[in-house]
DNA sequence: ATTTTGACAAAAA
DNA sequence: ATTTTTGCCAAAA
């Protein structure tokens, strides 16, 4: 597995329950400025395993994912942590989004 | 080796 | 505010 990768899982493993990242971020904080769709790709491996917490990654405008399937999964996923959706099904970012992992602030 | 393909995102329109 | 275009970068075809 690539070094970005694992980076990815370890951080993504720190997402507090509630709380939400994009995936530009995600890529950001695992070094990666501009591998928001590497971020994408490693989430969607999604190991069940490794206890990532996948559904905590959507767009950087709030909005969740458009892969009919897991959007469902993510969703409800997130309304079940008390995350709240607004009329249109985006996520108040401003609210809910993650600061960021331990060992960066 | 070249082209296509995403669970993306910032910029332009 | 919403839709389209452009840029991204690794993996798969």
């Amino acid at each position: 597995m690539s070094e970005f990768n694992e980076r990815v899982y370890a951080i993504a493993r720190q997402i507090p329950c509630g709380k939400v990242v994009s995936y530009g971020m995600l890529a950001m904080f695992a070094g990666k400025p501009r591998g928001a769709r590497l971020a994408a790709s490693a989430m969607m491996r999604c190991p069940d395993s490794a206890g990532v917490p996948c559904h905590r990654v959507i767009h950087s405008d709030g909005s969740l994912c458009d892969a009919h399937d897991f959007g469902v999964f993510q969703r409800e996923s997130l309304l079940q942590e008390g995350v709240i959706l607004d009329k249109n099904g985006r996520v108040n970012m401003g609210r809910y989004a993650w600061i960021g992992p331990d060992d960066l602030a």
